[in-house]
DNA sequence: CTGACTGCAAACGTTTTGCACGGTA
DNA sequence: TACCGTGCAAAACGTTTGCAGTCAG
């Protein structure tokens, strides 16, 4: 993944902070501020928080990286993909994205509520294999 | 719906306040802080929102209460009850309850992430029949 | 060279806490 | 009566803003 050219897609400049934040997001998948502020610090020891707010708020403003809410979690942030379902483990915190054919779904939610949806957030708890053992 | 007799299954001491926030939760289904704190100032002017808080804390704590995340809204609370899903509308904002059912969906998530799954949140967002006239 | 980005400090909005008083059981 | 809940004020927390200096294009 060339981080330089996907942020020049999205007409956001190129500084070394914003391809720290999409190296990060892209190498771990799922990272809340707290996260992703402490592994910016490594690179980049004087960076503030407010660049990394600044950095996120444009790049959610274009749709290049989204924020997940989880329920009882903090939210975390993910590089914009193809539309996936959460599974998140209740103990770890581990976060996978799974695809799951959602047409079934959706189309008992057209049926049962007279919306016309655009868009949906499913994220599914448990516990991990690795948690279960 | 007797509120009261709620609040006692619950453990929790029945005050006039509690008993509003749950009534107000009752007659509107999905409530934000602040909407709940303007309905709540009409019947208690002096009202605090720590107040608020407080009993929103120990009621989520018994699950006598939830909270809702949505993308890109404030969260709203909810009674407890049987599993379901949310529909949003992106234009009015309003919430409907939906029950779909989850068997298909859970089973490719179990399929495919090898979690064991209790508990799914699934918000759908689009525009409603009313502001798609 | 110009406008955008960074980092700092201050401001802001939301939620939590401590405390004195009052109400529930 | 003993404990818990309420309301107020202050504190804590997360996020945003303004500004001066720096950097990308």
């Amino acid at each position: 993944m060339n981080y330089a050219e996907e942020l020049k897609k999205y007409n956001l400049k190129v500084t070394p902070q914003r391809v720290a934040i999409v190296q990060e997001l892209y190498l771990f998948g799922h990272l809340n501020i707290d996260q992703l502020y402490t592994k910016l610090l490594n690179q980049f020891p004087s960076i503030s928080l407010a660049t990394i707010y600044k950095n996120m708020n444009a790049m959610i403003e274009r749709i290049f990286i989204q924020e997940v809410k989880i329920p009882h979690e903090k939210s975390v942030y993910e590089l914009s993909k193809a539309s996936h379902a959460h599974v998140v483990c209740e103990k770890c915190k581990k976060i996978e994205d799974i695809m799951i054919s959602t047409q079934g779904v959706l189309e008992e939610v057209k049926e049962k509520s007279s919306f016309s949806i655009t868009n949906s957030a499913m994220v599914f708890s448990g516990i991990c294999s690795e948690c279960s053992k």
